[in-house]
DNA sequence: TTTAAATTTGCATCCTTGCGCAACTATGCT
DNA sequence: AGCATAGTTGCGCAAGGATGCAAATTTAAA
């Protein structure tokens, strides 16, 4: 044994969370979700009741953090999730912990 | 079908992630988690170079976010990680996102 | 009781972040 | 070319958050 801190230094970045750490761009994620299929930035705000600017820092910001993918068409940019690596950050994160409650927390 | 979005709404709340949206907090949770037993406020502040006032600030904003759990125990607290609700909060997120993925965002 | 140690809290400061507004860029339409 | 539409960016402001220091609180020890 003595396996215990195999995973814990990988989520030690903050970004992603930071990404999801707000209200609207949770919303934002989520009304992409939802729809099912990419949509532009005008037609995302309408799931949260700011400025179209901040629509589009907020996506911005999610596509610095890998949550969306930004694709160019005409003059819309249309934005899709891009959730392959979250999920499997959110898994491995789920992981880590679950063996370290198991394997060294328990045992005093 | 049409079922997509059945889990989406459960992760709008930006609780947990603002808590974990901090290099010094996920080095302190880090900290617990690869120790393997409850730590000291004492203990834990060896492992991020700020003033103990901000470990145990930070330590109370993850015991809110239910990250941890603290116990007293004379003049100290103890705090461990109480990791099931975070696990299944993850999971659920990585579930819906997939499933988002593969019945929405792919058909176009 | 007096003293010391562990932790929390009040206060001031500094830095970050979300926001609206306006200007700018890029693209499509007539 | 001229104009309209979609999106991004610069700027300033206000709110929030992280930090250190010092005081307060709680509890153990002398």
């Amino acid at each position: 044994m003595k396996r215990r801190s195999q995973a814990v230094e990988l989520w030690l970045q903050p970004e992603i969370f930071k990404a999801l750490a707000d209200e609207t761009r949770l919303a934002v994620l989520a009304r992409i979700a939802v729809a099912g299929r990419p949509m532009t930035v005008s037609e995302i705000k309408d799931c949260c009741g700011i400025h179209l600017s901040g629509v589009s820092r907020h996506l911005i910001q999610l596509r610095r953090a890998g949550l969306v993918h930004a694709e160019k068409d005409g003059r819309e940019v249309r934005y899709r999730l891009q959730a392959d690596d979250v999920i499997a950050l959110l898994r491995g994160l789920a992981d880590s912990l679950e063996s370290c409650g198991k394997n060294c927390c328990v045992e005093e």
